[in-house]
DNA sequence: AGCACGCCGACT
DNA sequence: GTCGGCGTGCTC
């Protein structure tokens, strides 16, 4: 007999362990780690991670397994190290490790429904028969609106009803319906014989298939192609000379375009000693980590693109993660483009059906290489040969929900498992990743020369403070708006930036002071021109936008700060004559519309485009000229020991945007606090100099690189609740943790309520501090049965990106 | 998590 | 008397 552990799909910390089962007769030649599959678990039906086949079972009231859903394994042996690794690193239950790893379509779905034991249905209370008319089992989702669950209780208990609990998959394999011969090549003539001699097409079918002699062929391009009704074939069908096939397919998102063939560019002297020790460590098969520092129009991606070659050369595959993919159509496009059809893409612009399918290529071995954003990092790969991680500084690198993990740690991990070298590559390092190459932990490559030597473009640094003295409160400066008229004439292109994020529009009374908050959380609401709404961004709570003040009934109640819907309108105004489009989440919320806003610019079809952070990335249009920063410092007053550094590079991502071509680009950088080293040193495309002072700050406050820091957020929809869980968290802390390690707080939030709960934080900073795993777990499971029991939560982030 | 079981107060 | 509220404990 033989007995699989199973890790369920139900994510308590009771049940965060495994469960045995009896594995069945039919399935003991199969069934090995890493294979889904659906087991009893109590009363329901759950779906599960098999992690150990074993001929002996502690336990003696086992069940046996129910069904099996995967013939391979869905998640490889590596896999499975990776998901304990992941519960390990990031305090999260195992299942959430498990499914964090595969595409969404995988996960189960549950259904719970009622079924009528006997066929009879006149027993029944009135209201309950029409629903079991046609059928003798209905969900009780459909049931619940109309018919108290007592009422249903109470039948079962009679023995009329009973509960049925169901497992969906969402995994649909797209399917197409193909058109074959049912007979040979050969007796096709023979057969149009047969045929009555007024069916001109239905012949016309079958020599279509022997001119092309072909057997089989997809239904819709037989119509298009012979230039046939589908009478026709149903006709054939009918009479047994063809047949249906249904044959299984990907969804192909790139299907209808087609990627011109790059070959590999010369590289220069400096990408030549970047990529040597890369394909050193590729052909020895070591692991190492570079870190390669190239200015923005250095020649990253050719880098890549080479060293990638070398590892498909050498039988292996690689992994490339670039920031939401989706936002630069133009990385796909160079990938696509030197590696054709041995490269899947995975982002979050597919649909969860596409993702699945390029998963599943992935698995089948069918391609080599995979581009895309965070969780391609856990491509179910076996022979890896390298992992790169693009513009490493990126913060989507980090889930912000369990597990929360940092895509370059798994990297990392996974690049030692396969002996194989991890490149994480920016204009822009991390603070972390620049001092460990200092330390020498990772290899420093630098590119300092942009390719054909071309000079950044020029940035101006404008004091807005000095353009309210002088009167413009517009918020674009004299030099800017000379600067945009200048390009308008001369036929070049401008790209506006607007750093949204901090503070958006809030409405505030001018007789008052009053400002709008949402009644749920404690954050201003944001103004919406479309319908006049006013909404909040955290808990999506929208009221409309009042005529006079709420508090003092002033008529004076305007919206502050400045959105992109905003500067849009402002821009017509002083520039009728410019094309604009503009770009955030409102305009490009609908799939497909990042793409076509973006092909609209690269046609020239519009001067200027204006957009929030997600337009500072990798694009890369030959005709813009001017990029203009609007306030560059919004970011800086956020509440997070990170501020300077985004800002750093951001300003220098968006100035790289600028004059990438044959034409010279200017950069303007309007705020009010330009002395800030973040903005004078990225307006000299000073990083080293950024470096050093930032690391003084991060010494000086304790923060990374010197420090490690971790997170702990409580919440509860009572104030007073949460003030003493997170005291006593705080002096759990104290207790048991190290004399140099520091425990800050508790304290509010940066948002001090959020949804109607209140929440609080204590911040961990250490260096070494051995008991931090243990410490945490106990105080979860301290605080478990509140958690479960008193809408209590407890979030636990071992190196968080934000402080909110 | 989700479900059953079981123990107490409020009603026909 | 019983209905139904939620605290408690279990799931191989």
């Amino acid at each position: 007999m033989k007995y699989a552990s199973v890790i369920v799909d139900v994510s308590s910390m009771q049940t965060d362990r495994a469960f045995d089962y009896k594995v069945p007769e039919d399935l003991q030649e199969f069934l090995s780690p890493g294979m889904r599959v659906i087991v009893p678990f109590g009363p329901r039906k759950v779906q599960g991670f098999v992690t150990e086949v074993k001929n002996h079972s502690e336990f003696d009231k086992l069940k046996p397994i129910i069904e099996l859903l995967d013939l391979t394994p869905c998640l490889t042996p590596e896999l499975l190290k990776v998901g304990q690794w992941l519960t390990n690193k990031t305090l999260c239950f195992k299942i959430s490790a498990f499914q964090v790893m595969l595409p969404a379509a995988m996960k189960a779905k549950y259904e719970k429904a009622v079924r009528l034991i006997s066929d009879d249905t006149t027993d029944l209370p009135g209201e309950l028969q029409p629903y079991f008319h046609k059928t003798n089992q209905v969900n009780v989702k459909d049931l619940e609106e109309q018919i108290p669950l007592a009422e249903i209780q109470k039948l079962i208990k009679k023995g009329q009803l009973e509960f049925v609990y169901q497992v969906k998959q969402k995994t649909n394999k797209k399917t197409i319906k193909h058109i074959a011969l049912n007979l040979s090549q050969t007796d096709i003539d023979q057969v149009i014989q047969t045929l009555p001699p007024h069916a001109k097409k239905q012949a016309e079918v079958l020599t279509f298939f022997k001119n092309r002699s072909i057997t089989d062929i997809p239904l819709q391009q037989l119509l298009t192609e012979a230039n046939i009704s589908d009478a026709s074939v149903k006709s054939l069908l009918s009479k047994k000379i063809l047949k249906e096939e249904i044959k299984e397919t990907y969804r192909d998102p790139y299907q209808d375009r087609s990627f011109k063939k790059t070959t590999p560019l010369l590289l220069n002297e400096e990408q030549q000693k970047a990529i040597d020790p890369i394909l050193t460590s590729v052909v020895n098969k070591q692991h190492e980590v570079f870190l390669m520092y190239g200015v923005t129009g250095s020649g990253k991606t050719e880098v890549y693109l080479q060293s990638i070659e070398a590892v498909l050369q050498n039988g292996k595959e690689a992994i490339v993660l670039v920031p939401e993919i989706s936002l630069t159509p133009q990385m796909v496009n160079r990938f696509k483009g030197r590696f054709g059809s041995k490269v899947a893409v995975l982002h979050s612009g597919l649909s969860k059906g596409e993702k699945y399918d390029e998963w599943r290529k992935i698995q089948r071995k069918e391609v080599q290489l995979v581009v895309g954003a965070r969780s391609a990092i856990f491509a179910p790969f076996e022979n890896l040969g390298m992992i790169i991680i693009d513009e490493e500084h990126e913060s989507s690198y980090k889930q912000e929900e369990n597990p929360r993990y940092h895509a370059r740690d798994v990297a990392i991990y996974r690049a030692q498992l396969h002996n194989c070298p991890v490149v994480l590559g920016s204009a822009t390092p991390t603070l972390e990743s620049f001092a460990r190459a200092h330390k020498g932990v990772y290899k420093l490559l630098t590119l300092r020369e942009r390719v054909n030597n071309r000079s950044m473009p020029s940035v101006e640094i404008i004091d807005m403070r000095e353009e309210l003295r002088n009167g413009n409160r517009t918020m674009f400066s004299t030099s800017l708006l000379e600067k945009l008229t200048n390009r308008l004439e001369k036929g070049e292109q401008t790209v506006l930036f607007l750093n949204k994020r901090g503070y958006s529009s809030f409405v505030m009374c001018r007789d008052c002071g009053f400002v709008i908050q949402c009644p749920h959380c404690d954050i201003s609401l944001t103004y919406h021109r479309y319908g006049q709404q006013l909404k909040c961004h955290y808990c999506g709570h929208e009221e409309r936008m009042p005529k006079v003040c709420p508090e003092c009934e002033s008529e004076h109640i305007r919206f502050f700060g400045t959105g992109t819907q905003k500067v849009e309108e402002e821009l017509v105004k002083v520039l009728p004559q410019a094309r604009v489009v503009r770009m955030d989440v409102d305009t490009t919320s609908r799939k497909g519309s990042h793409e076509k806003l973006l092909s609209k610019f690269e046609k020239k079809e519009a001067d200027i485009l204006l957009g929030t952070q997600m337009i500072a990335k990798g694009l890369d249009f030959p005709d813009v000229t001017l990029v203009g920063v609007l306030t560059a410092d919004t970011m800086l007053n956020l509440p997070d020991f990170r501020a300077s550094e985004k800002t750093f590079q951001l300003l220098t991502q968006v100035s790289g945007r600028a004059g990438r071509h044959e034409l010279p680009g200017e950069v303007v950088i309007q705020t009010y606090t330009p002395e800030h080293y973040s903005i004078q040193l990225a307006g000299q495309y000073d990083y080293d100099e950024f470096f050093k002072q930032e690391m003084l700050h991060r010494k000086h406050h304790a923060y990374p690189p010197y420090y490690f820091i971790s997170l702990i957020t409580i919440s509860h929809p009572e104030i007073t609740k949460v003030v003493s869980v997170a005291e006593k968290i705080s002096q759990n802390l104290r207790r048991n943790l190290g004399k140099e390690t520091k425990i800050l707080g508790p304290v509010a939030s940066p948002i001090p309520r959020i949804k109607d709960r209140y929440r609080y934080q204590c911040m961990v900073k250490y260096k070494r501090e051995n008991n931090l795993h243990d410490t945490f777990k106990k105080i979860i499971e301290h605080f478990q049965q509140e958690m479960t029991s008193n809408d209590l939560t407890i979030t636990i982030d071992l190196s968080p990106n934000t402080m909110m």
